[in-house]
DNA sequence: CGACCGATCCTC
DNA sequence: AGGATCGGTCGT
């Protein structure tokens, strides 16, 4: 595996969220399963910010079941379900106790592809679509209900890797996806991906 | 307790 | 372009 081993700390998490969003790009997130290891290099991820952002399920400082671990220590995983199946990740970031969530959307597959190919329903055979989208890299790394708020700078099944953070100037962004109801935060540009890299989402 | 709906995926 | 699908959320 290429890429600085080295675990992130949580002071990396324990920043302004959008600069750690944007330096999430490049990262490594691991899986350890009983059948070997499942890395990616993060591509793509996008910020949601309470309490002001009405695209963020913690707007208004909303606190329910769903949103509590983000009021809890940063570097925690939030994993919420939607349209029924499918699951997406994110990593609980910023300051103090404010509530803000990095939303991985895409990875590129480095290690263990045969893995994420099981993991996945979709049986096709192209690597591309194994990871290219939140809820797909949630099927190929197994990422469930059952990793809510587990420690990523702790937890020996999930955590990520400093890896190989992506130059500046490689780096794009523009508005978030699918958060239409979003009203004048929707057109915030608080989307970031690796230029050109072939596995962001579509 | 029931109704609504989504940080999406997949097939048509 | 549209259907699937179900837990979280909220109003009653």
């Amino acid at each position: 595996m290429t890429g600085n081993e080295e675990r992130l700390t949580r002071s990396f998490y324990e920043r302004d969220p959008l600069m750690v969003t944007k330096e999430l790009l490049g990262r490594y997130i691991v899986r350890e399963t009983g059948r070997g290891k499942i890395v990616g290099k993060i591509v793509e991820t996008e910020a949601y910010i309470g309490p002001d952002d009405k695209g963020s399920h913690t707007f208004n400082n909303k606190k329910t079941k769903r949103t509590r671990v983000q009021y809890q220590e940063r570097g925690l995983a939030y994993v919420f379900s939607i349209y029924g199946k499918n699951f997406c990740f994110c990593i609980v970031v910023g300051k103090d106790h404010e509530p803000a969530a990095a939303l991985i959307r895409a990875v590129e597959p480095i290690t263990g592809i045969e893995l994420m190919k099981k993991n996945r329903t979709i049986k096709t055979g192209k690597i591309k679509d194994l990871t290219n989208g939140p809820s797909k890299f949630c099927q190929a790394f197994n990422i469930t209900a059952k990793d809510y708020g587990i420690d990523l700078c702790g937890d020996d099944s999930l955590y990520l890797t400093k890896g190989e953070p992506a130059d500046e100037t490689s780096i794009s962004r523009s508005p978030r996806i699918n958060i239409d109801y979003a009203e004048e935060w929707k057109d915030k540009k608080w989307r970031f991906y690796i230029t050109g890299n072939k596995f962001v989402s579509k």
